[in-house]
DNA sequence: TCAATAGTGTCTATGAGACAGTATGTG
DNA sequence: CACATACTGTCTCATAGACACTATTGA
């Protein structure tokens, strides 16, 4: 089954818009995305279509929730992927996204699981690339917005604030040094409250001051070529 | 007149897929986009549709081939505009470009104009917020990628480099710095020729190593806000 | 010789990695 | 007390701004 469209100018025209979300969270140390199985067990990203009275971020976020019982969200495009024949089923765009979500955002129904992003992955349709264009995406981001904001609980220790970017970063931080340099992008603010959730003595946590998508104050910090 | 379409399903699909272009050059030390007169006086960017064949770079190469006599060109995508509403014709999604051009490039018909880039103009549709992202898109790559290479010509000096930097981040640079700054990203290499066009000492040539987009060796250089 | 531009060398402030050492909790 | 984690302070190197000084051309 091959979906064709016209206009009513008489003109070809694409048969949907689609949009795809490439929903990253840090578990165990590790960067997972979500996927959902698709035929000859390839994975694909979850995604559905736009209608023509929302704009794409609407439709991602509609997406997600039936996806998914999510509590946050951090999202943003990524941008338009429209390749002649990247959807066998006809002329279907597709815009990208990319959402962060908290660690405990748990699959709605068996066929949507968290695997590794970094790993090795047979992908459906055009998705290798767009995964590839999410993952440039949030470590260039990482140390200059407040993207980490979709990971991390309202309050959070430095500690877990660093176990996040490593796991997006792909390297370790000084502890010192990172709290020095997160304290230093202005992004965060002291709650007053501490944590004993771990032996040792108490962490301070922190809030991001705000959820939006926010950029830092400036500092810099290299991420590895990953 | 509103356009609409229908897909092989029955279901409403987008009325067509549009590419716009921010045509972006240097000349006399300006930062100037290309526009195209709208009605009411709006400035509107050139653009155009994608055929079912073509990937939207290609409709946006092929756009602006006709309005322009085009020697060499910068291109990215900036990311997908797809706001309900944002084209009066009907559902039309539009996946906007950044485009660099050098500033001898001339508009081939009267209708396409050069006009400052960080200007106050009334614009069409939502090509304000388009022309604020490929702004945004050209300060954050200028020191870390090779995207001037669209704007210089092939061979260049440190000077004629200097002033697309500068009118691109809307500062000035240190000459000495901004020399040293430059060789130290890797992105160029001496020709072994030196030129002669200004009065003073001749200049060395440079040219980039690479002409498609390329990244630099992680070196830092902060663009003021704009 | 002077004006004008190109290029070199160096001083300094700051960002960021590394790490020693101190603080504060639990068992 | 030992142990584990949190946090402070400081040393050091690299980046990048600023600027004095030298070099090379034409008028």
């Amino acid at each position: 089954m091959f979906w064709t469209a016209t206009n009513s100018e008489g003109y070809p025209s694409p048969a949907a818009l689609a949009v795809d979300a490439v929903v990253l969270t840090v578990r165990d140390g590790r960067l997972d995305v979500l996927v959902v199985r698709s035929d000859g067990g390839r994975r694909a990203l979850p995604g559905g279509f736009v209608t023509p009275d929302e704009d794409p971020a609407g439709a991602a976020v509609r997406v997600l929730e039936q996806k998914t019982a999510l509590t946050r969200l951090y999202l943003e495009q990524l941008g338009a992927f429209a390749a002649p024949g990247r959807d066998p089923r006809g002329w279907i765009p597709s815009i990208a996204h990319l959402a962060l979500v908290p660690p405990a955002t748990q699959p709605n129904d068996d066929q949507t699981t968290w695997v590794n992003a970094h790993g090795r992955h047979r992908w459906a349709f055009d998705h290798r690339e767009i995964v590839r264009a999410a993952l440039d995406r949030i470590q260039g981001k990482l140390w200059w917005s407040n993207v980490a904001v979709g990971v991390l609980p309202h309050d959070f220790s430095l500690s877990q604030a660093r176990q996040v970017y490593q796991a997006i970063a792909r390297t370790t931080y000084d502890g010192a040094t990172f709290a020095r340099d997160l304290k230093a992008t202005g992004l965060i603010q002291p709650t007053g409250q501490t944590t004993t959730d771990s032996p040792g003595r108490p962490a301070a946590l922190y809030r991001y001051t705000t959820t939006s998508p926010a950029w830092g104050s400036g500092r810099r910090k290299r991420v590895p070529p990953g």
